[in-house]
DNA sequence: ATCTATTATGCAACCAATTGCATAGTGGTT
DNA sequence: AACCACTATGCAATTGGTTGCATAATAGAT
């Protein structure tokens, strides 16, 4: 059930709506924890239901009022336990990996395509998070919580020109091969 | 729905009872997507329902009978389509990641040991993959399959070796914050 | 005038994955 | 004699994730 703890963290930070939070997702932790706007407002829900969360809705015109999320004592509690949990190690399920696996049954030019597809997929991961780095962790003072970012977002990085790495090697590899 | 065509793939090389194939995701394409046994079963009971395999009971005394699945024709096309489809970004999911988000609110004593165990984990997973590749692909003539399953195998290898050194990095990282 | 995008929320149905349990015989260890 | 691991299968319950839909107002584009 870390996709509470995921929540929890981000309202660690600063009371937010459900839209701000599923944003959230669909960015900065968005890039180690993926979740979908209907998977925040359920997990919300159930997170007012424990007390973890307290939800005040404010009031606007013109468009639905706002229910805005704070974090509880209580769910404090809960992130600091789930801190000292061991971590599971991230499940693999990669496609492209299985069709490799597959070749004899794959037509290599698709394939191909595919890898180079994926490549510049990674490419722009990339440079989302080069543009994030630059834009916000630039300075020479930064507080703890910013560093631990800091750190996270740098793994994304390396990892990311790796892969792609990775995968030009293997289209090079693709291209060795005589049909 | 990717499962069902990774199953589907391994019967392309032999017939295999649910067990083999179980072991298979434990193992070899495991690597590239998990599945548990119950899943396996899962599908296969689905596969069979949409004729794509066809599974014979194999008499065995002492132990619960063999179902052996074999791909059928139909089956083979759904691979063939399959791999044309274009695939999905594998989805991001690391508590790990998190936690490094959440630095302010976890103690990094305990946050530095998991950093430290997680890097074991992936060092375990490196001496797999090496000791798969010296074993089954070094050999100068390979088949197109086992041209590409190296191509994969050989990906999963500087992954690990990357992740490896991301991770050593981001201890490092942690040390040089003064609590 | 109409269409689309954006802000803001949420239900319902479905599909996938995990966890725990159950069966059942064989062979080896303590 | 009791226990565990291995082969071989599968059900049931729960949790998690995805897809599609629905509402509702405003601002800007066509």
């Amino acid at each position: 059930m870390a996709l509470a703890e995921a929540i929890l963290v981000c309202l660690t930070d600063r009371p937010m709506s459900g839209y701000d939070l599923a944003k959230t997702f669909d960015a900065s932790i968005g890039f180690f924890w993926r979740a979908s706007h209907q998977q925040v407002y359920r997990e919300l829900a159930r997170l007012r239901g424990k007390g973890l969360v307290e939800s005040k809705e404010i009031e606007q015109s013109g468009r639905p009022n706002r229910i805005v999320h704070t974090i509880t004592e209580a769910g404090e509690q809960i992130v600091h336990a789930w801190s000292q949990k061991p971590c599971r190690m991230p499940s693999v399920k990669d496609e492209l990996l299985v069709k490799l696996y597959a070749l004899d049954h794959v037509d290599i030019a698709v394939l191909r395509e595919q890898l180079e597809l994926r490549t510049d997929q990674h490419q722009a991961k990339l440079s989302a998070y080069l543009r994030i780095k630059e834009k916000f962790y630039d300075a020479k003072t930064l507080s703890r919580a910013k560093k631990g970012k800091l750190i996270a977002l740098t793994m994304g990085i390396s990892n990311e020109r790796e892969i792609i790495k990775a995968l030009e090697q293997a289209v090079k590899s693709l291209g060795e091969i005589d049909e």
